[in-house]
DNA sequence: AACAACATTAGAGTATAGTCTATGGTTGAT
DNA sequence: ATCAACCATAGACTATACTCTAATGTTGTT
């Protein structure tokens, strides 16, 4: 599909898709046949891939960071020791934000008490 | 204190304090009595906000909303029912970022077994 | 008085993540 | 042939959140 398909498909501006695409996260192909236009070709694994940078990016990963894990998954430029290494440091970061979220959470019931109780 | 014992207290630069203090999350104030200089004075209600900015940013809060839910508990500003409703905002929004979180997970997760068996 | 070590403001510079504009070429229907 | 609707690239612009520089003033110790 062209561009627009995708764009439509995953609800992702053109303008963005070819950001991610400078940024290394997708890559579109060019058909070598076609002499007459350099219009890029994208397929349903990049349509994964988009779907995969919208959820990680709600949850604040980098566009450094989602490159990584997609590598890890999609690419062949680690070994499989490299990949899980990846990964894994991935998971303890969610750990991490998910630790930090509940303390928040917390933190703002005790806020919210503070106030239903006029403390503050 | 002064600003660089602050900064000091919090690990936050006295530049970084110096923003926050632009953008509203936090106040000085200058001692009327002392005319020689301009300085800012702060107190420990400003190591409290500082510490919670900190936390803040970390679940992926916005100096904005950071700012809201500061007015939310310090501040005079907002009627009883419009802090609780803010702080209920807030809570709400974590649910939602624990909830993609956990998703998150489950994805990379996914990733990790399928490198460890050799689908990709 | 001189000096380091602090304080202030205004404004410039950086990184991240887009978002938009300008320019120009291509495709497909009429 | 022409026209709308698509495609590409380069680069300018925006917002957020800092981070730093420059210029200048103040305080406290020697």
């Amino acid at each position: 599909m062209l561009i627009s398909e995708l764009s439509k498909k995953t609800g992702i501006s053109a303008h963005t898709i070819r950001f991610y695409e400078k940024s290394g996260l997708i890559e579109g192909k060019q058909d070598e046949s076609i002499k007459s236009n350099n219009y890029f070709h994208y397929d349903d694994v990049v349509v994964e891939k988009l779907e995969f940078i919208n959820d990680a990016k709600s949850v604040g990963f980098t566009i450094k960071e989602i490159g990584q894990i997609i590598d890890a998954w999609y690419n062949k430029k680690y070994t499989k020791n490299q990949k899980i290494d990846i990964l894994e440091h991935k998971l303890i970061s969610l750990e991490k934000k998910m630790k930090e979220i509940k303390m928040m959470k917390k933190q703002i019931l005790q806020f919210k008490e503070d106030v239903q109780h006029d403390k503050c």
